[in-house]
DNA sequence: TAAATTCTCGTGTGCGTACACTTTTTTATT
DNA sequence: AATAAAAAAGTGTACGCACACGAGAATTTA
């Protein structure tokens, strides 16, 4: 491994010199940069990254604006556990990361949480912009304050955010539709189950909805497709009524998909009577859903990772703090299919990952 | 941040008997190591990695044994990747790592590998196991000489590696059922189409094969499967004519697994009108599975990550020979579903993961 | 020739590691 | 009980490598 010392010893110069070339900080002339960066060329200089995270020390404020999780949703909860352990692992590069918490269902609590967050004077910003109108406001400040940011998990399009990391949302619905079209039969009809506007990230199920109804017209294989929608999820026993009746009435209904991370909340209401006709397709590894399906009540599951979300938008944050690096505009998320018979290897992998980089 | 000298000081000791207790390298007594560690747990200290790292600089040496890869069989050029990746990341932890290739059809020139490999004084093995009687042989000699090795990709039980990094054979083959069974009817047919015992891993082959056999025995669902065995895949006139003339006899088969990486190599002697009909699932994406899949011309892939396994375990041993961290006895990979829609997504981040640990 | 500017050097810093060394304690011997 | 010898406990510090700052040297400009 070649080192500085090396180097600055070939080229007839000290060490800072050769640094000063390596950060392009000036201050040095031209006829002796050249022959450094010759040198360095040759030789195939690698910077030590351990050496130099040791060295810069420099302390970054990484802040985090997230949903709450509790114990009704706690969808939240993985990609909080993803932030925290990457957390852990920033932290030794002088990266310290503070978490602001916000109501999803509240856009004022966004706002809020956000004032608290930008009197830390963060050096940048991870969040889940979650209200479109509250969110012109906050990047607005951002911009003005020229603190880079990055949106994770729900995506909203024409800001100058650094990136994006989460689901492409479309192309989930898309992939829920052929995953249903593979296991009914043509004739089949489907029923989409959703609720109320207000209740989740309505963009992103929408767009899963989007997804799924294109998937069949693209392909020409027309389907008959119901739509229920609830307002709430609270009166269960109106609900419970209401979706079975559903499928009494429509017995050619033989596909379901529930666009959002509620599938088990429906399943459970439906009498195992029609469940048992059904093909059940859901969205994300949350803890009720995980249990739903090893008891074979789900039988897809598409998980977009979110604790990866979590644990990536930190540490791409961190490396564009520490190294300046530069990430791509979008990060999908890889679009997991769950089965109960592959669950069980598709946690993630809790162990360290080390080293790495 | 808490460092060693502030616990060393808390303590009345120095910065080395602090040392000396964090790392259970003995020679403290033992009213003086219950007094640093309860400073240490009540500080909440956490070892710097970034210092740590730096400090050691100890020069290990990796030695890795795979089988090459070709034109003709493009599966091992994945996990190839992976070490490549690994390898940049351990250097700067002082661990070079160095790739000997062998035929996977010679078991000689996988000895012969070997010999060039032990001659390089190697503090730490991770190899793919192929052959049965020369693996034997070839851990007779790393246990004589105390060097720890890890199996990846293919395991064989009853050795003492550290680790095994691979897929659960059994398991696959269950999910390939699963998949089968929801993507065609109770009734239908299907055939598992097997190269010969030589050409391939056969071990984790049959192992998919009864993994398949049993999910619909345990069920009781049960389903007609039938077999074909080809000797080679050279005489392809044959192998295609004999292949579609068992489809047109068999009108009822409508799943068709091939419990190999060959799949592509199958498909693309059937007739479209026989592949029409069937529901094809195969495992591993080699580059040209990568393309039947997009052409539509397999249902459902199941990958290993073989990839991630490269990755994997290199960084695993390096783990282990840098800060002695014992891997658990067994990580398997996960059972990943790929299918035409979600194929774009499942690539490999090929960008740095970073800092990490 | 003095002053201003540009270039380069030397070195302390970050933090943990490990080894050579000194001090203290224990054990054995007379 | 005194002393020597051996073992155990603990100390001090050079080292890994890059970074950045203060200060000095060389060059240019006035």
């Amino acid at each position: 491994m070649i080192t500085i010392k090396e180097i600055a010893l070939e080229a007839n110069v000290s060490t800072g010199t050769v640094d000063r070339v390596l950060h392009k900080r000036g201050g040095v002339s031209p006829k002796t940069e050249e022959r450094i960066k010759k040198i360095l060329k040759q030789k195939n200089f690698k910077i030590n990254l351990i050496a130099s995270s040791l060295a810069m020390k420099k302390h970054h404020n990484l802040a985090m604006l997230i949903p709450a999780f509790d114990d009704d949703n706690l969808f939240w909860k993985s990609p909080y556990s993803g932030i925290q352990k990457a957390k852990q692992q920033v932290s030794a590069f002088g990266v310290e990361t503070n978490t602001f918490i916000f109501d999803q269902f509240n856009p004022k609590s966004y706002k809020e949480a956000f004032v608290r967050l930008i009197n830390t004077n963060p050096d940048a910003v991870v969040l889940v912009p979650i209200f479109n109108k509250e969110t012109h406001e906050i990047v607005a400040e951002l911009n003005e304050r020229e603190i880079p940011f990055l949106f994770f998990n729900v995506n909203i399009e024409g800001f100058n955010n650094i990136s994006y990391i989460g689901q492409k949302s479309y192309e989930a619905g898309v992939l829920s539709a052929q995953l249903l079209e593979l296991c009914t039969d043509p004739n089949d009809e489907l029923l989409i189950v959703q609720t109320r506007k207000t209740l989740e990230n309505y963009r992103a199920i929408s767009q899963r909805v989007v997804g799924f109804k294109d998937y069949f017209e693209k392909k020409k294989a027309k389907r008959n497709i119901h739509h229920l929608e609830f307002d709430n999820l609270i009166d269960l026993v109106k609900t419970k009524s209401k979706i079975n009746e559903y499928l009494k009435e429509n017995k050619s209904i033989k596909g379901l998909l529930v666009p959002s991370s509620r599938i088990s909340n429906i399943t459970s209401l439906i009498d195992d009577y029609y469940l048992s006709r059904l093909r059940l397709i859901g969205f994300d590894t949350t803890p009720q859903n995980v249990d739903s399906i090893k008891k074979g009540r789900i039988t897809f599951l598409i998980s977009q990772k979110s604790f990866n979300q979590g644990y990536k938008s930190v540490i791409t944050m961190s490396n564009f703090l520490v190294y300046k690096e530069k990430p791509s505009q979008e990060m999908p998320t890889p679009l997991e299919i769950i089965t109960k018979e592959n669950i069980a290897f598709s946690q993630f992998d809790k162990r360290r990952y080390f080293n790495e980089k």
